[in-house]
DNA sequence: TAGATTGTTAATCGATTAACAATC
DNA sequence: TAGATTGTTAATCGATTAACAATC
């Protein structure tokens, strides 16, 4: 690394990286927007966007602005460059393959889901290690035995891969994934996922989820005990006002 | 409890709260501890239960810190004890009363998924809109019509509720569930849902995900071309190393 | 030109991390 | 006491937000 051809500042700006939690987010404006563009809306101002995508407008802006420019001052943004934008951004003009190991109740659910095939993916194999399930046809595609998941992902070129399996058997069928060929993994399995670090894990844990939603829930009902304990605490003092 | 109300350095720091983001990981640190507990392990330092968790030591210790002293210094944590402090944290003591509305693919899903009851919770209610699937058993419990909604929060004392309806009606349902008292809701539909700000929403929202990772899958896929193309914008330069 | 709205700056806030004193 | 490991400090990093100059 010598001297270095520095790139233009927008370039350089994408270059450097979107920021993760802008990342994150995108898929929601995407959204936001799609519906306004069924809706036949041709412009949009970042505050109405904003509002859609439950976000505050700077915020809004600030992310789209790591994309670039693509708004007009004192006019707003057109909605259907800027879902080209987004989705460009996203990586989703092209169709990403995609397997799904393990048929239980879950991957049933998530093999019919429609927001899946919708806009993006499309989902090329099923597997599943239980003889009963192979053979059955889910969504449209007959369940293949786990053993022919090396030979699938390679067959349809999939890249991205959604473990459905149980906790026990996640890891060894990430590792099988890996190994195949696949870079980016979707696991609905409750167990940490060792992979090499140039794989992506995202995780979707369902409990976890609930645990933290159990966490504010108790804090709610604990505020009045929390209350009355200070207030009885309090010697000589009638009340506290809330 | 005479004078002093003013509480003790830790209760004060816990009424200040514990960051979101240790809330967040606190369920991953329970679920590596019960682990840790069925296998017989009965001490784990911070070092362990980091690499069990998928953190780094530094971190755990940080959140740990918030819930209080727990650990003992040169030695580690007991595990079992633990397991009851960050339980308790989570408000995991109890067992929450859950309604899951809408038994589709996905409710039928979660309403067999173990990892829901296991742990400090209890699905009471199952209800959908659809007549056919009301009288049906799903994982024990009768589906019952949507319009016993509000009886069925109330009678059980339903503080959670679990959309997992088409986007069309999730917010119908989001707000008789609020109305009814619930003010935990953990959303599957693909909407944003407005609630009054006492009520806390979690998203789950699978293509969401899949966009994600769609965006570092891009990435990867676009690093070679970029670089490619960098290389070859260097007049006189043989390679760039990688 | 006047009004509207973007894109960006800079201040603030919260989360992460390395390092190490405290202490078992 | 010596070795080990926690709990905490402080530095750093990244994300959020209000405010406003740029500009349509």
């Amino acid at each position: 690394m010598t001297s270095a051809p520095r790139p233009a500042s927008p370039r350089a700006a994408r270059t450097r990286g979107v920021p993760e939690a802008t990342v994150a987010r995108l898929p929601v404006y995407l959204r936001a927007l799609s519906a306004l563009a069924d809706e036949g809306v041709s412009t949009v101002s970042s505050e109405e966007l904003a509002t859609a995508a439950g976000v505050n407008s700077a915020k809004l802006r600030k992310d789209l602005s790591y994309l670039g420019s693509y708004g007009t001052r004192g006019v707003g943004y057109d909605v259907g460059y800027l879902v080209y934008q987004v989705s460009r951004e996203l990586g989703l003009s092209q169709d990403w393959p995609v397997i799904i190991v393990g048929l239980g109740h879950l991957g049933h659910a998530l093999a019919n889901y429609g927001g899946f095939v919708s806009r993006g993916f499309a989902i090329r194999a099923l597997v599943d290690a239980d003889p009963d399930l192979v053979g059955v046809e889910v969504a449209g595609l007959e369940v293949r035995p786990i053993g022919e998941l090396e030979q699938l992902v390679a067959r349809h070129g999939i890249a991205i891969g959604v473990i459905a399996t149980p906790a026990t058997v996640a890891q060894e069928v990430c590792d099988r994934l890996v190994s195949a060929g696949v870079s980016s993994i979707l696991n609905f399995a409750p167990t940490v996922l060792a992979v090499p670090e140039e794989v992506e894990v995202r995780k979707v844990d369902l409990s976890i989820e609930l645990q933290i939603l159990a966490f504010h829930e108790q804090r709610k009902v604990g505020a009045a005990h929390v209350t009355r304990e200070l207030v009885e605490a309090l010697p000589g003092r009638a009340a506290v006002s809330s």
